[in-house]
DNA sequence: CTTCTTACA
DNA sequence: TGTAAGAA
């Protein structure tokens, strides 16, 4: 199938897509014609990058651990390739070392500002 | 019409 | 991410 097919069935968009392959994630074949062709198997695989980068993986490890990662959709269990457990712990250490980070930032904030009471109504300009 | 690449904001 | 340009 062709990109926009893919990206309909996944809901990537197609740009993004191509950034993933930018990065090393899909390696799509390539049509005579130059545009690029996906099967099957690359649905599952946009999935699996979907659900890596949502754990906070980035891009450059997510590109080394991805075929030793298996399964439909969000529904991934790592296979017996050294090392992907250790990336995921990896992963996990720095989220813990992150949220001890963010709770010592807030506990200054409540030295200085007691409760919150008037959190700022919009943030976005778009509103 | 669809896709490709490159590039700017 | 949106968007534009020029080419196949």
């Amino acid at each position: 199938m062709r990109i926009s097919a893919l990206a309909r069935r996944t809901g990537v968009s197609d740009r993004l897509l191509r950034y993933y392959e930018a990065q090393g994630l899909l390696r799509p074949t390539r049509l005579p014609n130059g545009y690029r062709e996906y099967d099957e198997s690359h649905i599952a695989t946009v999935g699996h990058i979907r659900t890596l980068l949502a754990a906070g993986l980035p891009t450059a490890v997510i590109a080394q651990i991805l075929h030793c990662v298996h399964g439909d959709g969000d529904q991934l269990f790592p296979a017996p390739c050294p090392g992907v457990l250790a990336h995921l712990r990896r992963e996990h250490t720095r989220i813990d070392a992150a949220i001890a980070q963010l709770q010592s930032s807030r506990q200054a904030l409540d030295g200085l500002v007691g409760g919150v009471p008037g959190q700022s109504p919009d943030r976005s300009p778009a509103g």
